[in-house]
DNA sequence: AGAAAATACTTTATGCCTAAACTAAATGAG
DNA sequence: CTCATTTAGTTTAGGCATAAAGTATTTTCT
């Protein structure tokens, strides 16, 4: 199973529209000059238009099955392989969201007795938290399911074009990391 | 130019993260059985990924420059190209959100003055949009700032494989699109 | 014509997400 | 030791997203 990470709340979306081509495309010509930015701005909204499509799938699969939301799904997910639990503030990190953001989903996986959080005897700002047995097996139960839709909303791509796939989107991620790094440098 | 349309809030994240392999490659073994959606999940972390990242970066580039969101420049990016203007109904349609979410996005950004909104004469329910002149100068400015970004932000990435992705992600959406489709048939 | 169904849109309740301001605890420098 | 800084986390204000329920209006069916 796989545990998202991505922050891709409000990401930008233009024209991912059933079947014409995006606008923008034509957009770009008549906004003109900047000519040729055209495959960079289609992969965009290739990747928006899959990534919503799946998304959303998964994010109404989560809701009907179990009534559960996928950021829950993937704070257990981040627990479910850390025996000792994880420092809090490891969590922001790995899922690339904000801190601020956790704070009240962790409080609910808490009260929902799926997750544990207690202070460090070294430090007392900091927070350790750990999945129960409830959490593990709650989610065991999910991460099955997740796969197992994944499995069938791809089942119709072919197994060796995903694999291409897997390896050109590591590339452009890795590719976009080291520009955003710069661009901030 | 493009226009996102995707619905992508929330979309579920697992191991996205940096270095290491993805928590849940190991995580299925563990679970175990349904052994081999591997290839699946690779491919919707990776996607995630990017979008993620990609997102993240515009977002910000918007909010900085801007101080503007990517929702409101993707109703404005629909309404560019209709020199008529839209029915209201087309836009949740075009930009895969629900209704409901768009009726503050649309508020505000008649508020704003750059669209207008007026009732049709044919039918009193519908409402019909249309950018304003000054919204169409605004979006138009940052239409072209929006593909400079993606275009640095993928500078890197050799333009053939852009341009491979293009069609393997256009297939995969098709290949969702289906899936979905049946399934809720 | 009149009731029922469909359509266009809004409202409500809830949750995720961010940025920025805030609190508390630990560290470090004089 | 004490004050400034850094670090961990929470809170706040605001926007985006959904689902589900509600309001008007039009259409359809008899």
């Amino acid at each position: 199973m796989p545990v998202r990470t991505a922050a891709q709340r409000n990401v930008g979306r233009y024209e991912v529209m059933a079947g014409k081509e995006p606008a923008l495309i034509d957009e770009e010509n008549i906004i003109g000059e900047d000519a040729d930015n055209r495959a960079q701005v289609r992969v965009w909204l290739r990747l928006l238009a899959c990534t919503s499509l799946i998304g959303a799938e998964l994010r109404r699969q989560f809701r009907e099955e179990f009534d559960f939301t996928m950021p829950r799904f993937d704070v257990l997910a981040q627990l479910d392989r850390e025996p000792v639990g994880l420092v809090l503030g490891e969590l922001p990190k790995r899922l690339m969201v904000t801190a601020g953001n956790l704070t009240p989903i962790v409080d609910r996986l808490v009260e929902d007795g799926l997750i544990t959080r207690s202070p460090s005897p070294l430090d007392r700002r900091v927070q350790i938290v750990c999945m129960t047995a409830e959490g593990r097996r709650a989610f065991r139960r999910m991460a099955k399911k997740h796969s197992l839709w994944l499995a069938s909303l791809l089942a119709e791509f072919p197994k060796a074009r995903l694999d291409g796939l897997v390896k050109e989107l590591d590339d452009l991620k890795n590719a976009v990391k080291r520009a955003t790094e710069e661009a901030r440098a």
